[in-house]
DNA sequence: AAGTCCATGTAAACGGTTACATGATTGT
DNA sequence: ACAATCATGTAACCGTTTACATGGACTT
């Protein structure tokens, strides 16, 4: 077993070859919505993959000054993809800074509080219509249209599922603080 | 500005003093449900916030053979992490090991698919079952309970929130996975 | 006798971020 | 001239995890 990031890769080359820039590209809007990878990540990756057998790359002369490498998977990079995929997986461990600044949200004035929240509420808000708008050009794909495009419909969904709960929370949150601070003030 | 780490430090000492082992202990279960580091972590942090002036300890005979060290936060720590807390924190990237398996899921069978799933519900049930647990003890202070309580509460409200929204992404999954089973097996 | 609880630390390894380094082509 | 795009790599740093290290008191 290999990173998440491996597999992250592993699952873009299972889409199309790519050159290590080009997946730079594809990872850095994350993948699926939920991982992230920088270039000098990605490069030493793709040579460990390769040194695995699980990918193959051919060097072609690219619009780059220096011959570019096109990476693809290999019939063994698929395997163990596949095998990955539909290994339980150990319950993550969720961490949200966020959620460390909650936790000693009480030490400040309400109005304070009201303020980061809405804050957040804001971030939150603009995520929701991002997706909401790649969920538009998608076209909502059932399991009936292209697999791989649902795989990635069905990230989507969960980015959008987990920005509306956030949202919720936001709000449940603000109201608790706002009838706080309207008692405060007549107090 | 520091680690989220050392103001999770000192949110937990802004509600009592402890000693580095119970910090251990108290960050073992994630605080506010969204945090968790260990001891070999928590002692060298400690110490830089000392050195930093927001925290002090005395030394005290405790229960252990060698003098343990009572940590507790001072007015400068105070102050910090009250002026952290609301600065308006970056939109955090979200990383889930689970949606890049999700992302390369069109590659197995759906039955593959939906075991897979199941058993992430399950996670999320057992999760969500304990958290409500929690919640029942807490008896559900408003914000006019104590303040620290509350603020505690309020991130297991979020966890609840997120646990939620995250079983429902797997029943339509599942919905939509059992469905595309069934057209699949009468092909 | 063995295991758990209290109690504190260090060291090695690993993954991720930021910065350093190079350079040709194309468009403003 | 200047910036952006394509294109690949290395190095330093930082936070987290896992393992190493010690040892007294209490319970089974």
């Amino acid at each position: 077993m290999r990173t998440a990031l491996g597999y992250a890769l592993l699952g873009l080359l299972a889409r199309r070859p790519s050159t290590g820039y080009d997946l730079t590209v594809r990872m850095h809007r994350p993948i699926g919505y939920f991982w992230t990878a920088s270039h000098s990540q990605i490069y030493p990756e793709l040579a460990r993959l390769q040194s695995a057998g699980l990918v193959r790359h051919t060097v072609v002369d690219g619009a780059g000054p220096r011959p570019s490498k096109l990476y693809e998977i290999t019939a063994a990079g698929h395997a163990e993809l596949r095998e990955w995929v539909t290994t339980v997986p150990e319950p993550e461990s969720v961490r949200s800074a966020t959620m460390v600044r909650t936790y000693s949200l009480w030490l400040v004035e309400p109005d304070a509080a009201v303020g980061l929240v809405e804050r957040l509420r804001e971030q939150h808000t603009r995520r929701l219509a991002d997706y909401a708008e790649q969920d538009a050009g998608f076209g909502s794909p059932g399991v009936a249209g292209r697999p791989a495009d649902f795989a990635a419909y069905a990230t989507l969904r969960a980015g959008m599922r987990s920005e509306q709960a956030a949202l919720e929370w936001c709000d449940w949150l603000l109201g608790e603080l706002r009838g706080a601070d309207g008692q405060a003030s007549k107090d």
